[in-house]
DNA sequence: CAACTATATGAGTATATGCGCATATAAATT
DNA sequence: AATTTATATGCGCATATACTCATATAGTTG
């Protein structure tokens, strides 16, 4: 179960908390998850969201410099797209995570 | 590439969001890693991490009730280990999307 | 019990950030 | 050029949280 450390720099250190950072946020996560299938334009992202015009814009701004997703821009409309697919991955390990201890916990009150 | 997005509660992605927001900490980040090898007190990785006693205590604190650490008293002192070895996968990740990242920056600067 | 050590915590402050409102910008259409 | 549509952004407010200092608590040792 022990692994080797490697050493890591505090630039490093801020680097992988600034992208974890991105994550921490409720919409950004909605946002993520309906970029899951494919790019979608920002009126859409709106829509499926439920939030504002200006916030979801302001949050896929966040996203987009944060380098999870990419921009491409077609006459009006602006279409988002997930840029890094390691999110994939990343929603998957803390979803089993969070299943496993909910898990536990309910088989703790079952009893 | 595209995935089936399976359907996600708002309170799972409250829950989600929480768990990305304990990593999003460069000190709590430290911890972490000052733990990757096994269970430590609370002097040693105050010691480790450059942090006051107070903050570290408090970080711990936060890791443990977010359920990514375990607390064991002996005597005087509070053992704290890595509860949830996710963790390891989840910086693993991370970490190589970002050196990826990064790569490729180096490298468009580099021609 | 008194003194000491390791850890936790209450209070106060500073900073960051999410949100809403209004407005700006950009591109298409008439 | 004027209007309309889609998106971005400046500003202000409210809240969350990281940090420090001082002190409390728990456990050990004399």
């Amino acid at each position: 179960m022990a692994k080797k450390a490697r050493p890591l720099s505090e630039e490093a250190l801020v680097l992988i908390a600034r992208r974890f950072a991105l994550l921490a946020e409720p919409m950004r996560l909605r946002l993520l998850h309906a970029l899951f299938d494919g790019e979608k334009p920002v009126n859409l992202l709106v829509e499926r969201t439920g939030g504002t015009q200006a916030n979801v814009s302001r949050h896929l701004q966040t996203l987009t410099e944060g380098g999870l997703l990419s921009r491409r821009k077609e006459g009006l409309q602006v279409f988002y797209a997930i840029a890094d697919p390691s999110i994939f991955q990343l929603c998957e390990l803390v979803c089993g995570s969070l299943e496993k201890e909910h898990a536990l916990k309910a088989e703790i009150f079952a009893r």
